[in-house]
DNA sequence: CCGACTTTGTGCATGCGTTCACAAGCGGTA
DNA sequence: TACCGCTTGTGAACGCATGCACAAAGTCGG
């Protein structure tokens, strides 16, 4: 599929034959929690940070220990036993298995107010993931740049998305739109969606979709909410301590 | 803890007995196919369907049919055998269920192109999810109306958090500010955060945290691309298909 | 009233993911 | 070189979630 597009494999560093049984048998939920280490693993680096150890990057993670070294031993052995692991090393390492030595084409559809804060999110290009194209159907955003692009029309998704060979979309569009815009991006070749309409979409399966969902969050929270005040009306009706735990509160707040 | 707050259950229906026990018991990963049927159910509620089965809800709602059922289950029996469910009694079961009989009162902090996209969403008011408080540092925006609500200086946030009796708060606030705002959050009693911000919040254990991480799910599908591209050049360097499912391609696109 | 048909609800087996616990391996030290 | 302490990597046990297959329970037609 990728030798579809032209030139596809430019900047692609091709796994070897090991990492290639590796990365098929990663579960999907080991894999979320890498990006998490990676981002985590970039801070330190930032700071100068040169090892770490499976319970410190474990913590700073919030998962189990236990559980950070078995997602790291999914895709190799790079730590060194007695001392922990070489924090440049796991980065490039972790980059390499997520794909990110490739940059990856990003199209944002729907440029209302979510399409906006994509747009300008300035969280995607820097760790590869450029924004390179917008689409929306409302003639009086058609050509205004948005976060440095110009949006274009959703009837010309085929032929930008091939030309700037668009590799992940996003629909951020109203729900009803959400379908049929998923459907132009599969025939323009888009193999990977990220969903932020609330809507379950149809794909063919050679296409990955991933959804997020606010209303499906919130609920998800205000279930938790339910369940914990019925508990504690029916323990002991009393009131559970709320305090903080210890934590400083001092920062500022800053505008994205 | 709901009655510290005064008069906290006025519009809250209880659980009998029997669904607390239910309700302890529901995985987490039926909640949130829970709150999916929800929205597909009211869909179909909207458009006059008045019973659903098992195997066309499942379908809607993208998920096996044997699945969804168990799901139900574990809220109670409420379908006929040989006929299906009755679409409004499941919508109303499963919202008390999800706690949604209570309105639960939202605040969003940090005013940036996330946050105007939240505060402007129409999803979530009529939802039961109310957005009663915005939040910012920046004097530029205290006190100017942000879909119809004046933001607040995130000084304020105790005050008027517990005021507005605010149940859930969303970060949508840059990286550094994030567990600063969160452990305001906290100090205010709220139980709920949802967090937009692309940092591992660390909280007491009687506070929920849900987390929606942009670049993670990018991430997510590049490992999928890589996987695929890798695979596809090592099975036979043919080209798959990209062909849509049959799908009509027709819609129109409409902003948000 | 009865029998045939339809669909739910669920016990059970299977598979995946998490956690535990420990052997293997490495650096430091005498 | 030989020992000691520390941390990784992983086999194995456990627990949860998924999917299957079928009994239970209802409707509909005669």
């Amino acid at each position: 599929m990728a030798s579809q597009r032209g030139e596809g494999e430019t900047t692609t560093t091709p796994l070897e034959p090991a990492d290639r049984e590796r990365a098929r048998a990663i579960p999907e939920a080991a894999v979320a929690r890498l990006a998490v280490y990676l981002r985590v693993l970039s801070g330190m680096a930032d700071q100068g940070v040169t090892a770490v150890s499976s319970e410190e990057l474990s913590q700073a993670a919030g998962v189990n220990a236990a559980k950070l070294r078995k997602d790291l031993s999914y895709i190799g052995s790079y730590g060194t036993r007695g001392v922990g692991y070489d924090v440049e090393v796991l980065v490039s390492h972790i980059e390499r298995i997520l794909g990110l030595t490739r940059n990856h084409s990003v199209a944002v559809v729907g440029i209302g107010n979510l399409g906006h804060a994509l747009a300008n999110y300035g969280g995607f290009p820097g760790r590869g993931f450029p924004v390179t194209a917008l689409f929306d159907v409302d003639p009086d955003l058609i050509g205004v740049p948005v976060g440095g692009i110009p949006v274009s029309h959703i009837d010309d998704i085929t032929a930008v998305c091939l030309e700037r060979e668009v590799s992940i979309g996003v629909i951020a569009t109203p729900p009803p739109a959400a379908q049929s815009v998923c459907d132009r991006l599969v025939s323009a070749g888009v193999q990977c969606i990220l969903n932020f309409a609330p809507v379950v979409l149809q794909v063919p399966d050679n296409v990955e979709v991933r959804k997020v969902d606010l209303a499906v969050e919130m609920q998800i929270l205000s279930f938790h909410v339910a369940r914990r005040a019925d508990e504690a009306v029916h323990n002991s009706g009393g009131g559970v301590s709320v305090g903080n735990n210890g934590l400083g509160v001092d920062g500022m707040v800053i505008r994205p």
